[in-house]
DNA sequence: GATATATTTGCAAATTTGTCGCAATTATAT
DNA sequence: ATATAATTGCGACAAATTTGCAAATATATC
C-alpha cells in the first residue's frame, strides 16, 4: 500500500501522517501533474489553501513530490518513490503531456555525463518538448 | 551580431525590436538563468514590469528564452538559438548552478527516445540534481 | 522627413499566488 | 485517558503577476 510508504517517511522525521497529507497524497496518486491552483480548488472544503502550500513544501523536501517545469506555472506529481521513473512530453500544438517510460540506457547515459563533470547525481528531470503524434499529422 | 537574429525572429511576426525587449535581450545576454525579481530590478526604471512579463513571455513564446526549474522558483534564460545547446546540474548542498556541456551521444538518444512514442521532438530541457564536487568531499 | 497606422509601453489598479502568526485541533506517547 | 508535541485553519499580509487604457514609439507610405 502507498500510504504504508508515506507514512514511513513521514515518522522517519518525527512526523505524522495526517488527515490533510492523506487527503493531498491521494489527489496527487494516479493524476497527471497538477498546478497548485488545480490542487487548491480540488481540495476545496476538504483542505485549507496555506495547508496545501505548506504540505507540497514538505513532500518537496522529502523527496515525495517535486515540481515541473511545463507551460507558465509550475505544476506537482508524485517522485519516482511512488510513480515509476519517467519523463515528460509536452506537445506545442495541442498543450497535451505525455509520459516518457524510462530507458535504461539514456539515464545510465544522464549519470554517466554528470559524473565525468564531477558531479555526484541525486535526481534529473527530462522535458521534451514537440509535436504529438496528432498534432505531426494535421496541418497547423 | 546577436541583435539581427532577434530582430529577424520578430519581424517574421510582424513585431517590431523596441527600446524595451533590446534592454531585456541584453540583460538575458551572457548571464546565468535569472529569476523575474532579479531581471526586474536590474532593468528599474528602464523598463516597467508589466512589459518584462509581457516581453518574456513573447521570447518564450517565439522560442527566445525558456525557463529553468532551479529550487523553489524558476528562472529565464536565452535558448539554443543564441547560446549553445546545455543541460545544467544543480547542487543540493550550496545551491549553485553548473552548465554541462552538450553530449551529441545523449543528445541523439533524447530524440531517438521521444521518435520511438512517434512524437516529433524539437527541444528538451534536463536538469539533474545532486552534489557538486565542492559538496561531495566534505561532509554534510 | 513628415504623416498615417498599427504596435507597444508605462502607469496604476486589480487579481492571484504564496506566506505568517497564533489559537484551536489532532496525532503520538505514556 | 491524559499529557505533550505536531499540525491545521483562519484571517491578515506580502509578493508576484495580470489587465485596461491613454500616451509613446515603431514601421510603412508619401
Ligand atoms: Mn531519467
Ligand atoms: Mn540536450
Ligand atoms: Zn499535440
Ligand atoms: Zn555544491
Amino acid at each position: 500500500m502507498h500510504h504504508d510508504s508515506l507514512h514511513a517517511l513521514l515518522v522517519k522525521e518525527k512526523l505524522s501522517l495526517t488527515r490533510p497529507r492523506r487527503i493531498i497524497f491521494d489527489l496527487l496518486l494516479h493524476k497527471d501533474p497538477q498546478s497548485m491552483q488545480v490542487l487548491i480548488s480540488r481540495a476545496a472544503n476538504k483542505v485549507d489553501r496555506a495547508t496545501i502550500y505548506r504540505t507540497i513544501e514538505l513532500f518537496e523536501r522529502l523527496g515525495i513530490v517535486h515540481r515541473l517545469n511545463i507551460g507558465w506555472k509550475y505544476k506537482i506529481e508524485l517522485s519516482d518513490l511512488f510513480v515509476g521513473h519517467h519523463h515528460h512530453f509536452h506537445c506545442n500544438q495541442c498543450g497535451a503531456t505525455h509520459t516518457l517510460q524510462a530507458n535504461p540506457m539514456l539515464e545510465t547515459m544522464i549519470d554517466t555525463v554528470a559524473a565525468k563533470e564531477n558531479f555526484s547525481p541525486r535526481s534529473h528531470q527530462l522535458e521534451i518538448h514537440g509535436l504529438c503524434g496528432q498534432c505531426a499529422g494535421q496541418p497547423a
